[in-house]
This record gives structure tokens, sequence and C-alpha cells, in this order.
RNA sequence: CAAGUAGACCGGGUGACCGCUCCUUCGCAGGAGGGAGAGGAAAGUCCGAACUCCACCGGGCAGGAUGCUGGGUAACACCCAGGAGGGGUGACCCUACGGAAAGUGCAACAGAAACAUACCGUCCCGACUGUUGUCGGGAUAAGGGUGAAAUGGCGAGGUAAGAGCUCACCGCGGUCCCGGUGACGGGACCGGCAGGGCAAACCCCAUCCGGAGCAAGACCAAAUAGAGGGACAUAAGGACGCCCGGCCUGUCCCCGGGUUGGUCGCAUGAUUCUUCCAGUAAUGGAAGAACAAGAUAGAUGGUCACCGUCCCGACUUUGUCGGGAUACAGAAUUCGGCUUACAGGUCUGCUUGGCUC
RNA sequence: UGGGGAUUCGUCUAGCGGUAGGACAGCAGACUCUGGAUCUGCAUGGCCAGGUUCGAAUCCUGGAUCCCCAG
């Protein structure tokens, strides 16, 4: 993932939050925007009340490697909140959950089906 | 063996695949190969410095910091060694540890009195009374009681009763001598107790301190609109505040407009490791070797396999199998300290107690 | 990066070395046929750890949490 796949000014965050949809779940708020363009850009969101600097850098790098690894359509801006119940989480309830909420807002490729993004170990293998 | 005490250290390991940041080699380019990649506290931001800017220099006030002595250091509120006081059976630990015979203040309640004071008492004399006291005058600080604290302690002599009133020992103060760089220690003589606590109350004394901070600051590129308004030439400003002297300068405030890109600063440094020398030590010196993160909303992540440590359970023990746990915590200009957090573990010195030889 | 402030009962607050007070809320009682209102009484507290002092909410040191300001 390169800087420029990532929302770094607070306008885009701001866009996101005005124009885009929402979906969320207990740990995790996903806002999306679609923009037409071909790059989508990513926006990680933890608030200082999840945990201290260790616990916000390691979600953010979780976040990343998921969004890495995951089937999305193009052209999108993406922002991730972390929800402070998610502090005491492990990498694959994460996981879980984000892939949840990408399929419920439609953002993943067609012809994947949720059950195959739960079924991760086919993935770690290939 | 158990308990304790002081110090030093580790902070999971190996391999494979997919990703991230930087450096480097090759290539016109897409890209490919190689190398490096979080800590003992990176943390809190509590001190001290380096570095950079604020044209500049000096003096005073205010303000702040430190506070036994000697040493170390670029510097420090840090470190080392020593002294004194306190705690512990001991190893050892703790200490804001200058000044209360400069001044101002504070001490609730209790108590007679918390600065000069006699409540209960003790003793002497006189009067009245009549064998027990009352009243008046005086002496006294030994005893009681209050309090956190009561005007040196204890013993003997002494006395009407007492009292450093006198004496011995201890404490205190002063002078001299000796040892030590010094804090201080030891000894002799003298005084004869002269009120005590609080300075993390104000304060006094000694020493030190200009301010701001890498978003400091320098450069490149791009963009835009300064004939804007106000204050002042006996003025204003000169980077916390006030005053003074020199020196410098068209200076300050308000309103409006542009940029939110890049490069440097920025990784060779009071650097790290090893050996030797000086020093009780902190530390310093010399020689040799090494180069060891550098992001910019912020790189160190994910998966798999095996092993290590600890805990729990099952099986008949050595052991095997299964499950779980593996801390505190993430560099942001850089160093020296301090403080705080930390699963589990290793090593060394010493002390006390028990057992055995 | 630099600076400032706060923390006292369940809640909001006062007290600047000497028994921590008030309001609302809570509980009990009185009044009422019952409830409300009113009256009386009760219980409940110093952010944490050290130190100075005879004595600390107050003074000092270290830490924790929260809030604010400037660039």
């Amino acid at each position: 993932m390169r800087g420029e796949q990532y929302l770094t000014k607070p306008q885009h965050f701001a866009r996101v939050y005005g124009k885009g949809g929402s979906w969320a779940s207990r740990y995790l708020v996903l806002r999306a925007f679609s923009k037409g363009l071909s790059l989508s850009r990513f926006g990680f969101s933890i608030s200082r009340k999840v945990g201290n600097a260790v616990v916000r850098n390691r979600l953010k790098r979780w976040l990343r490697e998921i969004m890495r690894a995951a089937p999305l359509k193009a052209g999108y801006d993406i922002v991730f909140i972390v929800r402070p119940a998610a502090a005491p989480l492990g990498y694959w309830d994460i996981r879980k959950g984000a892939m949840e909420l990408l399929s419920r807002s439609r953002l993943l490729r067609a012809g994947r089906q949720p059950e195959a993004v739960v079924n991760v170990e086919a993935d770690g293998e290939g």
C-alpha cells in the first residue's frame, strides 16, 4: 500500500463522512464513498480512547494488511473507525469484522462470497 | 536449605512465503538483485546541555533554582567517595543535612503558664482558733496534673523546704592543641546552663540563571493585491516583567491576500566495542576496530512449521499427550540524567538462622 | 513542542495548618385515608504514594486521570 492510497487531509475525511454510506458493528464503523476514479484510498481513524500507542498502531497495521489482501472494487474512498471495544481482539476477529462490513456494503468484487472471506486458511496457504 | 540484602544482566530463538520504509548496484524505462530496519525504559516530559534564531553590550530590581564536605562532568536538581544524624540482630538502608544569641510571625484544644507564669503542693514567720485548720506575709520549681512540646539528665552532698547552690559522669557553649584539603573527629582547660520548636512560614546568607524552541532555522519552486487603515519622531521597538546607561533601526498594531509542495537541518557522535594505563570510585587518557532505524498522518505487519520458558488437566512414575499464557511498551533534532511501568528468568558479593560433616 | 488549570459525599460546590460545612439526591420517622409538599433525624467524602509538622484537604516531592490555550 503506497502513499497515494492514504487519505491524509481533513477535507478528505469530511467528504467521506458527508457523502458516503455508513455500516457499523460493535467493534468497527465503515464509511465509504465512490469518487469514480480507478484508485482506491483508505483512512483509519482510531481514537486515543481505544488504547495506548502500541494498541492503536497495531490495529492500524492489521487493517492495512486486511485492505491489502481483500478483493475490493476500485475507486472508493474507505474510512474505518475503530471503536474502543475492539482493543482486546486479535487479528482474526478484526479481519472477520472488517470483511463482514465490506460484504454488507457490497464493496467486495463480484464472484466472491462472504463464505470465501471467512475461509481464511485457504487464502493463507495459496 | 530457608529468609534477607546489594549490584549487574536478559527481555524468546530458527527457517520459509507475501507485504512496508530507507540505502546501494544494474537498467532508457517498467523493474530486478543485495544490505539495513524500535527500547531498557524508545514512555512521562521532571532537570541539564548541544544546535538554531531573536542586531548587540553592561548594571540594578523583581522572579526562579540549588543548599553537609571533597571530587567527577560539556552541564545538571545527576554520579562517586567521605562526614554527621536516624533505622535495622546484621549484611545494609534512609536523610530538602546552611542560618532560630538579624528581624517579622505561628502554636487549635488542654493547661497556672507556650516568654516570665504559681493551680494543686512543700517549707518558714505572724495572727486567730484549739490540735485540726483558716487568714495574711514570704521562700521555692523537687513532686502532681495538662500537652506534641514545660526552661539540661541522673546520682550524691546540701537545705526550713528547695534549687547547677556545690561535686562526679553525660549533654551544651567557649578557648587552645593535635589529625584531616574539608565537612568533621580526638584531647585538655574553662564556663556553670544563658529558655525551647517550626525556615517543605515570611525571611537572611552563599552559588547559578537572557528568551524561544527542529512546527527552531536555511534554501528552491509555485501562487497572490498591499500606493489599505491607525499610532508615533521629545516617539516606538530591540524575543517573560520593571528601571537605567551605551548602541542600532522606520518601527509597531489592525485589516486584507497567497502557499499547505520539495530539499537541507537529519543520523560520524560529549558515538559504540576491546585492551592497557591513572584513580578507592564516579571518571579520565592512549591504542586498535566498527558505522548500527531515519518515517513525515508517520515504515518494523501477516501467515505457516519446529523449538524454548511457565501454568493447568489426563495417563502409573522418568516422561508423553492436550489446552492456555509468554510482560511493560513503539523511535520523530540529538545527547547526559531522573522518575514511573514491567510476565518470567540468569549471575555475583555479603548477612542472619537451621541442619550435616 | 511549550504553557495553564482541575480532582472534596451519588451530583454540584465552600473552606488557604487545628472536630470537613451547605444544597439536591438517598434512608428512617412525624403529618395524611394514600401520595406530594413540609418538619425532624441518620448515613455517606479529601485522586494515589511518600515526606515536613505535635497536627496536612491545605505545605513539599513523585505519579494518575481529565480539561483548556498557543504555534
